[in-house]
DNA sequence: CGGGATCCATTCCGATACTG
DNA sequence: CAGTATCGGAATGGATCCCG
């Protein structure tokens, strides 16, 4: 009866979300892993966001995202684009200037990123609360 | 004209998912990147989806979990409990047993956090051919 | 059983300087 | 303009030992 109770919130989510076997879970080539690591990464997420709008140039990007540094735009840039989601251009003008745009796959990427994005937006002040608490008294 | 192509793919997703203000991003209070760096730990995600099924005690989940250290697994769920995504509740047992369990918080968090997860899984295959590509022509 | 404390290797990231 | 190269500090995470 309590044990029962303890699930009842999560079994009211109909049909469940996910249904996945750790046991089978193979960590060498774990997508969820994979995916969240590069993502994971203090700029990757603004450089999807920003691209996500419309294509930019390198130094507008460097303009856009604030604070980032020119390594770790370079970085990001080149690990977002050997994963497919973005594309790069290089127009041959007096001074080169490099276009970066959001591929299909990374608008496909976008579509379920953006709902978790939204949700942070939304819920950051419940999880600012919560951790307060925590520091208050940690139960 | 051809300015105008550059967008449309984006176009097309009607109505836009997010408007973001880059210029107006606080880092001290940056919600998205104080979830997504949290979330973007290596163990987070692990224990959120096991937590999702149902409560586990703590020995439960270092074996669910494979490979996890018990320092990591003890960190993650303090973090994840500290904001306020999963519950603690100790039973004064012979050995105490501890169990965890996800909030309507968590529950919450992950609706949203599944999708991208789903992605993941459904285009992991494109993300590993365009790796491929990347890594034998950089374009 | 469920941790805490400590030590250490690796990785991440920022600052700076240099280049076609 | 759009990078590359190098350095060093900070953060991350694993291994091990200890404890109520």
């Amino acid at each position: 009866m309590a044990a029962s109770a303890v699930v009842n919130l999560r079994d009211s989510i109909d049909p469940p979300l996910r249904d996945v076997d750790l046991s089978n879970l193979d960590f060498s080539n774990c997508p969820v892993r994979d995916l969240i690591s590069q993502i994971g990464g203090k700029w990757s997420v603004l450089i999807l966001e920003t691209l996500a709008k419309r294509p930019y140039r390198f130094g507008e990007l460097r303009r856009l995202v604030p604070d980032i540094s020119q390594r770790m735009l370079t970085q990001t840039l080149r690990e977002l684009q050997r994963d497919g989601y973005i594309g790069r251009e290089v127009f041959p003008t007096k001074p080169p200037s490099v276009e970066y745009r959001m591929t299909d796959l990374g608008y496909s990427l976008y579509q379920p990123l953006a709902q978790l994005l939204n949700w942070a937006e939304a819920n950051h002040e419940a999880v600012r609360a919560a951790r307060v608490r925590f520091d208050q008294s940690p139960d």
